[in-house]
DNA sequence: ATCTCTTGTTTATCCTATACACAGTATACC
DNA sequence: GGTATACTGTGTATAGGATAAACAAGAGAT
């Protein structure tokens, strides 16, 4: 299939269809009827239906329902789910990047970042539930990686280090998304607020973790701490905070390192 | 396995089958014919295929056939596939903790920590894919929680911040497995070393990523660090390493922190 | 010996994704 | 204009998934 549309880019051809088409790289038919439906209707009810029921109930039949067209009308916008899953991660990734502030803090920049990237998870819960497919390359997800490269512009780093950065704040705000969205879904399939699951493992728990073969994690079960039971103690407040402050410590640590002695052997991991 | 009939303990009615199963807290049967089957069994048979296919080759009627009994059969041991992904994910996790040793350095103990879990996803490469169902509660797992606890041992820190450093460390490995897994299965897929899929990205992305809506990302995308063109240039080494230990420096910063001056207002996040 | 519970199996129901053929429609070319 | 062509949405069909229900055989309890 060459597209002859797309002004010679064999080398996009290489893309999977869903890539492609978050690139608004779709040929546009010149014949035949105009088609009453479009891709961006299709992957915003599968947002919708994602958002109020899960990744599990977006169906081929369920989407198009919603839609009021049959199951099969989808496959002349999409040539699998798969793709439909892939617009869906980047329609999701499609919030406002904040416009750069020449005066802004790097530090601020990457809580923002990590932030931004958390409320995702939060507005779409399904999101830690997709597929990583490797590399982004979707646009609007590549606008976040920009925007990570853009909080570590005067960073006297190297482009392979800037991306080891952003690899891990990503990660982080990845896994406090799955955790937070995963711990609110636990409260809310609690249904009965007497008897719901959270906190009625603790019980549970402190029936089976034993202090003789869990000597460390036993006062904490014993204590509520590990179930989050009384969590309004809690004096570090928001887990997600405090490791984000963890990292910003190392990265700048990290710089300092590299501005002041030249790389002493602090580092093992290196080359 | 300690299996007396539930001494009692109503509280483990309030966990899910699958976690009961997975403290050996079955009912043994008197009545009817020994089973020939056993969880036990059905699960490594599971994981053996989800090691060699993947998740998505775990089905009900797979793993059945593999142990050359019926689709059903199954059902007489779990209640639910979901019961399966919870045996599956303790079993996964079921890796040796090593002993403690008093005069180990915790930096060196939390970098084994993080290796071995991201080894738990090198070996089985479906485990990034399991749903995260909350807070560990399987005794595998829960092994882990306490070795993490474990490194902690002599920190002059509260409960509540030990569990979040625990997140933190485990929050990374497990963003690290995955997308290490992620980029293996790319190279694997490609099939072709010519044309293969990560590179012939490259090109792609060249064409799509243009220097005006994309400035700080256009320059790496075109060097090809983005893609990981010339991985053995790449003087960071192992993006892992390099992210771990910018993580410990913030630990080793906070506990820093903690102790000279007691805590000013050096937290935001707090409460 | 019979009752009762447990086993593995069979059968059936209800979902998926998606391949394929069809009928209708709008444009390109003659 | 006509007509071929490419494109639309649809209906039908296949292959696979989880799991509920009914059932025959087996084995301890009475």
């Amino acid at each position: 299939m060459n597209n002859r549309e797309n002004d010679g880019l064999e080398e996009l051809d290489s893309l999977p269809n869903g890539v492609k088409l978050s690139w608004g790289l779709g040929k546009q038919p010149k014949r035949g009827p105009k088609g009453e439906l479009s891709v961006e209707q299709i992957v915003e009810a599968a947002v919708a239906i994602a958002d109020r029921e899960g990744l599990a109930a977006v169906s081929m039949s369920r989407v198009a329902g919603a839609l009021g067209f049959t199951t099969m009308s989808l496959y002349r916008y999409l040539s699998s789910k798969e793709d439909l899953l892939v617009l869906m991660q980047d329609a999701a990734s499609a919030v406002p990047i904040p416009p750069q502030r020449e005066e802004a803090d790097w530090r601020d920049e990457m809580r923002e970042y990590v932030r931004e990237t958390i409320r995702v998870f939060r507005e779409h819960p399904w999101y830690g539930d997709l597929p990583i497919t490797g590399v982004p390359v979707t646009p609007n997800v590549l606008r976040f990686v920009e925007w990570g490269l853009r909080t570590m512009r005067e960073f006297p780093l190297s482009d392979y280090e800037k991306m080891s950065i952003i690899l891990l704040l990503s990660s982080y705000a990845r896994s406090c998304g799955i955790i937070e969205q995963d711990l609110g879904r636990l409260v809310r399939e609690g249904g009965d607020p007497d008897s719901f699951s959270g906190l009625s493992y603790t019980a549970a728990l402190r029936r089976l973790v034993d202090a003789d073969r869990y000597p460390y994690l036993h006062p904490l079960v014993m204590s509520g701490v590990y179930t989050g039971e009384k969590e309004d103690e809690n004096p570090v407040g928001d887990d997600m905070e405090f490791g984000l402050e963890r990292i910003l410590d190392g990265i700048q640590h990290y710089l300092d390192t590299k501005q002041g002695k030249e790389p002493a052997a602090e580092e093992e991991g290196g080359n």
